[in-house]
Formats: C-alpha cells, sequence, structure tokens
RNA sequence: GGGGGCGUGGUGAAGUCUGGAGUUCACGCCGGCCUGUCAAGCCGGAGGUCGCGAGUUCAAAUCUCGUCGUCCCCGCCA
C-alpha cells in the first residue's frame, strides 16, 4: 500500500524489436480503435509517436470501453507482429504491446474534429480548439522544430561567449515605425507603458553597459493589421555586440543559421550565404526581398528601344524612366490569361503591360508587334534568349513602379510551390532613407543605422548608403540588422535630416543619446524573425502553425475569446474613460441578448 | 482604409452559375455482427434555422442588399 504504480515505463513511438519480450507499461492518448470483436486493436499515441496495442477484450473488457482521445495507462508484453502483419509505415510497425491491463485515466467526449492530418479543419476552429490542434501530427512537429531551432541559437550563440540578457516588455512609447501597443500604468494616472517593437534602444544601452555580445529570445509587438507572416505579437533572435561590424555580424548568423537547419532539416547548408546589394536586387527582382530559388530575372529594354517609334516604349526612356521586361518561360497561357496579366498588371498601378510569345520559328506574337521594327523585334529575342513557347511580359513606365510591377509579376508566375529549397540572401547596402509616396524622406531601417557617409547623408540623401542589411529566405525578410550609429553627433545629424528638430529628438530620445555620451563602443547587431523562420522550414504558409497560441486576422483569440471590454472598476484605477463613442458602441452591442 | 475568396448535420466536401421537398459522398457519433487490423470491414440508426437579417418570388442553400465571422492581398509594418 502507497506505493505509487508509474503510469509508464517507456514512450510508445520508442518500441522496436530490440524491447521484444520486456514488459512495458505506456501512457497516451487512444488514437485509433479497430474493434474485431475477439481481439481489439488500437494505437497509443504520446509525445514520442505510436504503439499498437493488442487486447483480448475476453480477458479486458476495459478494451471495448475505449473510445478515441481517452488517456489511458497500458501494461503488457513487447511482441512481434506475427508474419505479415508488420505495418512499414509506422515507426513501431514490427512490433505490438499484448495489454495485459489498461487504465482510463480519462475519457474525452466527442471532438470538434479529428487528431490527424488528413482534414484540413477551418482555422478557427482549430484555434478554438488549439489544445486539440496540437495534439495532430503537424502541429506537435511543429513545436517540437521551433523547440529545437531555438536550442541551437542558444548553444551557439552560448558557444561565441554572448551573454544572454532580458530587456523590459514595459517600456517608454516612442511614436516612431509601427504602432505601439499600450499599456495603462496604474501608479502613474494618465501615463502608458508601451510594448517593445524590438528591445533595440536596450540592447544599445547592453553595448554602452559594457555587455560585450548580447542575445535574447525577445517577444516584440506590433500594433498593426495582420498577415500570415504577421501578428501582433512574434518572436526575434535578437543579437547585438561591441567592437563589432557587418561582418562579424553576418558571420555569426550564418553559423546560427546553419546550426538551426541543422536541426530542422538534418542538412548543412553551405556558407557563406549569396550576398547582393540592395541595388542590384532592385534592379534584378524588383524587390528588396528576392526569391533566389529561380532565375526568371528582370531584363533592360531601355537601349533598345530608346528610339523605338513606340512612344510608349520611348517615351518611358526618354522621360527618365525605364522598359524591362521577362522571360517567364513556356507558361501555356491564353489570351485570356495574358489579358488576366495585363489586368494584374493595371490592379498593381501600371498603365499597362505588354505581352509577346515566342512562336516556333523565332518571331514574337503580340498584340503591339505592328509597332516594332523588325530589328527590335530580333533583338528583343536575343535579349531574352527565347525559345519556342516563351512568354515575354514587357512594362515601360516609371522605374520604380516597373521594378515593383515586374518583381511582382515574377514571383507569381515563377515561385516554387513549398520549401523543399531554402535560398538564403543577405541583401546589404541599403540606402539610408526611402521616398514616401508624399515625397517626404522616411527612414529606410530606423533612425539609429549608421550611414557610410555622414556628408552624403546630408547632400544626397536620395542616393546615400547605409550600413544597413537584410536576411532574406525564399522571398520572405527574416530579419534585419545594422551598424549603429555611436557618436551622439552623427546621431544628431541624422534625426536633423528626418525633420527631427533637435527639442523633439532631445524629448523623445534625449535619455538615449545622453547614453551615447559617456564612452560608446562601436556597435551593430541584427534580429531575426524566428515565426518565419520556423514557418519556411516547416513548409507552412503561415507563421500561426508554428506559433501554439496564434491570434485570427482581426486580433482575436477564439479560445478565449479575448480581447474583451474589462470591467469599470478596472478603468477606473487606470483613470482610464472610454470615448463616448466607443462606450456607445459597447453598451449597443450589449443590448443583443446572448 | 481598400480589393478578393469562403461560410451547407460534429468534421471535410458536392449542390449555388441555371430558384422547385434538406438531396449526396467520406470521416466522426449511437446500436449490432465480426480473432490480425492499422483511414479495419459489414449491417442499421441518429444528427442540419444551408452564418445572421432584410428583400425579390407562388417558391430561396441557390438571386439582391446589408451584416457577422474567417482567410488571402494592397495600404500599413521606422
Amino acid at each position: 500500500m502507497g506505493e505509487e504504480q508509474p503510469l509508464r515505463t517507456d514512450y510508445a513511438g520508442t518500441l522496436t524489436s530490440e524491447r521484444i519480450g520486456d514488459q512495458v507499461r505506456l501512457a497516451g492518448w487512444v488514437d485509433r480503435r479497430r474493434d474485431h470483436g475477439g481481439v481489439v486493436f488500437f494505437d497509443i499515441r504520446d509525445a514520442s509517436g505510436l504503439a499498437q496495442v493488442v487486447v483480448d477484450p475476453d480477458q479486458l473488457p476495459a478494451g471495448r470501453d475505449l473510445k478515441m482521445e481517452y488517456t489511458v495507462t497500458v501494461g503488457g508484453e513487447v511482441r512481434p507482429r506475427p508474419e505479415g502483419t508488420i505495418n512499414v509505415d509506422m515507426a513501431t510497425g514490427e512490433v505490438e504491446v499484448v495489454a495485459s491491463d489498461i487504465r482510463i485515466l480519462s475519457t474525452a467526449e466527442t471532438l470538434p474534429f479529428m487528431i490527424n492530418d488528413r482534414v484540413e479543419v477551418d482555422e478557427r476552429l482549430r484555434l478554438q480548439y488549439r489544445y486539440l490542434d496540437l495534439r495532430r501530427p503537424r502541429m506537435a512537429a511543429n513545436l517540437r522544430a521551433r523547440s529545437n531551432a531555438i536550442r541551437a541559437m542558444r548553444e551557439t550563440l552560448d558557444e561565441l561567449g554572448f551573454l544572454e540578457v532580458e530587456t523590459p516588455t514595459l517600456i517608454r512609447s516612442t511614436p516612431e515605425g509601427a504602432r505601439d501597443m499600450l499599456v495603462p500604468s496604474r501608479l502613474n494616472k494618465g501615463s502608458f507603458y508601451a510594448l517593445p517593437q524590438s528591445p533595440q534602444l536596450f540592447k544599445q544601452l547592453l553595448m554602452v553597459g559594457g555587455v560585450d555580445r548580447y542575445y535574447q529570445i525577445a517577444r516584440c509587438y506590433r500594433d498593426e493589421d495582420f498577415r500570415s507572416d504577421r501578428q501582433l505579437e512574434f518572436t526575434q533572435l535578437d543579437i547585438e555586440g561591441a567592437f563589432w561590424g557587418q561582418d562579424g555580424v553576418l558571420e555569426t548568423l550564418e553559423q546560427v543559421i546553419v546550426a538551426v537547419v541543422e536541426q530542422a532539416r538534418g542538412v548543412t547548408i553551405p556558407r557563406p550565404f549569396k550576398r547582393m546589394t540592395y541595388a542590384e536586387s532592385m534592379a534584378r527582382y524588383g524587390t528588396d526581398k528576392p526569391d533566389l530559388r529561380f532565375g526568371m530575372e528582370i531584363t533592360d529594354l531601355g537601349d533598345i528601344f530608346e528610339d523605338s517609334d513606340f512612344k510608349a516604349f520611348s517615351g518611358a526612356v526618354k522621360g527618365g524612366g525605364a522598359v524591362r521586361g521577362l522571360n517567364v518561360g513556356p507558361l501555356g497561357l491564353s489570351r485570356s490569361g495574358l489579358d488576366g496579366l495585363v489586368a494584374k498588371a493595371k490592379e498593381l498601378g501600371a498603365k499597362g503591360l505588354v505581352w509577346m510569345v515566342a512562336e516556333d520559328d523565332g518571331s514574337l506574337r503580340s498584340p503591339v508587334a505592328k509597332f516594332l521594327t523588325e530589328s527590335e523585334l530580333q533583338r528583343l529575342g536575343a535579349r531574352f534568349a527565347t525559345t519556342p513557347g516563351d512568354i515575354l511580359l514587357i512594362a515601360a513606365d516609371e522605374t520604380k513602379l516597373v521594378g515593383t510591377l515586374l518583381g511582382q509579376l515574377r514571383v507569381e508566375l515563377g515561385r516554387p510551390k513549398g520549401h523543399d529549397e531554402l535560398a538564403f540572401l543577405w541583401v546589404v547596402d541599403f540606402p539610408v532613407f526611402e521616398e514616401t509616396e508624399g515625397g517626404d524622406l522616411a527612414p529606410a531601417h530606423h533612425p539609429f543605422t549608421s550611414p557610410v557617409s555622414v556628408t552624403e547623408m546630408r547632400d544626397n540623401p536620395k542616393a546615400a548608403v547605409s550600413k544597413a542589411y537584410d536576411l532574406v529566405l525564399n522571398g520572405s525578410e527574416l530579419g534585419s540588422g545594422s551598424v549603429r550609429i555611436h557618436d551622439p553627433e552623427i546621431q544628431k545629424q541624422v534625426f536633423e535630416v528626418l525633420g527631427i528638430s533637435d527639442e523633439e529628438a532631445e524629448s523623445r530620445f534625449g535619455w538615449f543619446i545622453k547614453a551615447l555620451r559617456y564612452g560608446t563602443p562601436p556597435h551593430a547587431g541584427f534580429a531575426v524573425g524566428i515565426d518565419r523562420l520556423l514557418a519556411i522550414l516547416q513548409g507552412e504558409q503561415s507563421i500561426r502553425d508554428v506559433i501554439p497560441f496564434p491570434k485570427t486576422q482581426t486580433g482575436a483569440d477564439p479560445m478565449t475569446e479575448s480581447p474583451k471590454p474589462v470591467d469599470d472598476f478596472q478603468l477606473m484605477e487606470l483613470g482610464v474613460n472610454l470615448r463616448p463613442e466607443v462606450r456607445a458602441a459597447l453598451d449597443g452591442s450589449r443590448e443583443v441578448p446572448e
């Protein structure tokens, strides 16, 4: 009496023929039951996998009572399966456990959906019952992969002497970049904390503080609209180093990524990763995050058409724009399919799109062929090295628009399904500023990024290059980093060029710039989006599938039904009043009977 | 803020274009049979306010408008 019996001695997924004859006890969920009357089989599932249990229901009537997702503990002997009944699709398929004892630990109601990967269940329902969804093999594998990846990051960085440091998640709001998530302060009514968009300034202060090499698995918050690769909260591997520069950062991150990919995929990817300047990436791929798993590069045609009689082309070149095209290959598109691309181009803001099809005799068929000379058509065919059936898409417009358009068409028409291949790329030499649609300058990275030349930044800001770099995987931006400004004077000048006055800079960032005055080492760093990295490594379309408890596109959690209004008392303690129209809308919705 | 897709027993789908009895398929659920299955099989059964609300019509899952939910995309994401 009193001696507690263990619920299990072994994990189901570990049983092999080496264990034949052993008495084992397994604990897990009833995955699937196959009742033959005189003999009952069921698969028991635990975190390690599945094993088949055989029950003689005359000996063990409990075998008849089992239903899917009951939790049970089963004692029995590991036995080889009889001739011809070995299941080669199952890791433990050579053996089975002959049950001598079955205890039902808990029962389960009829499930809202099946615990398997065969059915694509509505995602809202999956999120509402996420605890069941996580039992599915695919999701369980994603959780495990995430844990393994993060462990690989920690091990690699620990080995390199990095210090893991936590930074606060209740910080001062700095109305730059994305919208802040705000938290009202009870002790300082009317004041608010913000949740960090990244640990950016704190990690820089750690450099000032003498932490030579820093990293953190950091939760970040950005209150912007959702996408399949964006959530309100997400996780970054954040790193920073003192007396460090771009080459050191890239070198270190490559080691981390290689270790993560080895964990996740079991392959060693070659180093160093490819590098490309921002300018080259924009010219060849029309984007700063090119998918290098396929070619289909953007080709400049300005020299062919600058003097063409076809004004749509020559006019664009002479007006300072560009004529560029893609050879998207033999897609076999019908006339309506091609017209669909033209419509698509117009949706994207282009004046038009010209398509051409390479005929068997090498000529180019196109609605605009009659406006072009024989020589122009021949040079086109040669430039694209066409083979019969190839489709050319040509756009003439403002240079930036042409690039964006062709870049999007390239991805749409050429991007491989899935993520079997991994194409990592560093995009370097980002511009300091991006031009907004209004013509204003906005920092391409954050305003603490070091320009290559302060003089150039002042005199020719549109062309100025910064010490900023992005990591791209399969056309997805995994993260970005930069060499930081460590000189308070340069920091002030950057604010100045951005149109932030001294007073404004002082009131917003004075606490930070002050720190730079006390002996700041040159430093640099990076942040990798862990959710995006894992989603791609796991072949998932959305980061939601590598986040245990994500939110829907409207920021809701169907399981807990958050967010929810709070008690008036809670608001009162915080000194917060809802705006009248918000209050009215809430009261209105409360009148609706439940 | 804008564009698009989807919403049908517990689950996944077909039916919607071209209105005519809640019809069909697979899984699950309930009952029965069955000693080698592994998505077990066979027989029988239950289960739906076709997201919700208006409108058109003799008649609406189907057409129209609105609304809610969800997904994808543009904007946004220093």
